[in-house]
DNA sequence: TCCGAAGTTGGACACGGAGTCTAGAACTTG
DNA sequence: CAAGTTCTAGACTCCGTGTCCAACTTCGGA
């Protein structure tokens, strides 16, 4: 994959919305080509076919998410503050890629296989909040979970199927609201303080 | 689609080995008729192509899930213990069929837009357990939520992350601690009652 | 028992889309 | 302007999907 230029990663976002709509099988090259106006001969000059096209885009995504929970996993202040924002944050970008992001979700399987993306996921958001829990179980912000890793997949299996569903095109709720109601739940747990796990 | 006789349904899950590893696209019909032993041309017989035959195994699943929250979900004890119980049962089903659940997982998009499975998804999952939350508030086991049907939508992201996580060949948890740790996680929240939302 | 309908299968085939290739146009840079 | 590099049109190959058909088997009545 030859390096791609400003200009052809910008007309290839709006690939975005077939892939998200038809996924990647039911999208021909030629429509790619058409959708972005970027002639079939120029794709296969800079990519190996269309998976890698996929791929371009997700990692477009990846990259947002990182940046954003990166900067708000950072700080001072008490760990649930930040995982707050951190949740804040990966919601912010479904609603700045919806589209891309859409994508992703629905042809989890190709990116699954795509080499580097679910390393680049996990190293993304699973490995930062792991951290997160374990500094909130020391400056006491956070309950003390026993596998980090575990529970910050469980978390971002709640975001992203909250997040694709907030900005599907049949969607009501918007990402404001389900911040609130990921957030709510994650933070407070579902059950009322007399039927937590006793210990 | 013609109805499915007991003997090819049987043979037709050999098939989810490779659609799980593989995804739909990189599997060829000729390879499902090998690995299952049914015929290229019997398989044409019954269903109209690839993609039905994926939405045949994708609905078994559904069945599954389906069958195993109603029952979970029903009873005359707190909401909370039923809510414990479902979140069980439909992480046993990913023990109970793993490679289905995973090719479900990761041809997502596919399902999604095969026309009746992702109202089955909801109405298996997502509304029985909404009721559950609404319940709960009733009888005083579990938080009153401002929206149950974001909240369970959340809590199905939760589980599906983490079945699949489970049941991936690279996996190192198990589905009992994977259980333990969603469950724990669902029901307590992460935060210090310190630092819960002030209301 | 016999017949017709339905189930089952091999094998040939048409069709469409992915990806390759080549020649040359259009830029870029010195 | 010369020499590269980038970009593109269009023709072509290859392979997998899904169709078709002709034969063979199985099964349920009458």
């Amino acid at each position: 994959m030859r390096e791609v230029p400003d200009r052809l990663a910008t007309k290839l976002m709006l690939a975005a919305d077939l892939l998200a709509t038809q996924g990647l099988d039911d999208t021909k090259t030629e429509d790619i080509a058409t959708a972005t106006g970027i002639p079939k001969a120029t794709l296969y000059y800079y990519f190996s076919g269309k998976e890698e096209i996929l791929g371009f885009l997700f990692e477009r995504v990846l990259d947002a998410v990182e940046a954003a929970v990166a900067e708000a996993a950072a700080g001072d202040d008490p760990a649930a503050d930040r995982l707050r924002r951190v949740i804040a944050a990966h919601l912010l970008v479904f609603a700045e890629l919806p589209m891309p992001s859409l994508a992703l979700q629905l042809d989890l399987g190709r990116a699954a296989r795509l080499p580097d993306l679910s390393l680049r996921s996990r190293q993304s958001f699973v490995d930062p909040v792991a951290r997160l829990l374990s500094e909130g179980a020391r400056d006491g912000s956070l309950r003390k979970v026993k596998h980090p890793h575990l529970t910050a997949l469980a978390l971002l299996g709640a975001i992203t199927t909250s997040g694709v569903n907030a900005v599907s095109p049949s969607s009501t709720p918007s990402i404001a609201t389900v911040t609130e109601v990921v957030t709510s739940f994650v933070m407070d747990g579902l059950a009322t303080t007399a039927n937590r796990a006793r210990k």
